[in-house]
DNA sequence: TGAGTATATGAGCATCTGTTCATATATTAA
DNA sequence: TTAATATATGAACAGATGCTCATATACTCA
């Protein structure tokens, strides 16, 4: 995603502030953290995903109740809670066959809250 | 992205959990709401964008110095200020011919210190 | 006004994403 | 073990995404 392109000067106008640059630098997060990042935001930034983490704030639910509740098939949920599983953004309990699911924890219901609250603030 | 396929029942087994289903459609955001939502994670589910949002944390930068950071070409950069500019993540003052971005209000800030918390928890 | 700098934008293209369809696995009951 | 149910997974394909390149706009100074 990130190339780096060596040996090759990308910004060639005089308006750069170097300590700004350098500092920018310095504070940066590691790469594998902002990576982490970027798969969690990315997780949560696909429609019927979301929808998945809101419903499940309310309570746990199998996958064919998520599949009729977003009118997908299950294959379809079946693939995105296993993404949202893989990130740890939800969690299972197996009952005899079924599968329930459920946020894995808090932080999930804040990142949703504050979203929500960025977008009423700032839609005036 | 989400298609309604009327007149089909796209789920056909007997495991439904009527009640929850019902409730999660009650429960269920507005589409316009859920869909902002999904555009602000979108948004900072990307390494260059995230990163150029890390940075502005700690203070304004140009388009230039955000390329030199990046190590990407202006242009490139410019496109994604655009995006984060829509989606009012960032803002941006004039001086003269130059451009400074820095975010837009504390709940960029908020979203990425969530974020990174729910990542350092996980990974045990 | 014209030249130069800083940034923005549109089109085109390679890559990534999310769905579908077919098939596999897991659990239960007969 | 066999059949049935619930879920998972892999391949493939259409649509979305982020870059590059060319060009346009905005501001400053001479």
């Amino acid at each position: 995603m990130l190339q780096i392109k060596e040996g090759k000067d990308l910004c060639d106008c005089r308006c750069i502030h170097e300590n700004r640059v350098t500092a920018a630098a310095d504070d940066a997060l590691p790469e594998d953290e902002n990576l982490q990042m970027v798969h969690l935001f990315k997780a949560m930034g696909d429609a019927n995903r979301l929808k998945i983490l809101w419903a499940l704030e309310k309570g746990e639910m199998c996958v064919c109740d998520i599949a009729a509740f977003l009118q997908v098939s299950e294959s379809a949920v079946s693939h995105q809670l296993r993404l949202l599983r893989q990130l740890q953004l939800v969690k299972n309990r197996r009952q005899g066959p079924i599968l329930y699911y459920r946020l894995n924890d808090h932080h999930i219901t804040d990142l949703m809250q504050t979203a929500l609250e960025h977008n009423r603030e700032e839609k005036k």
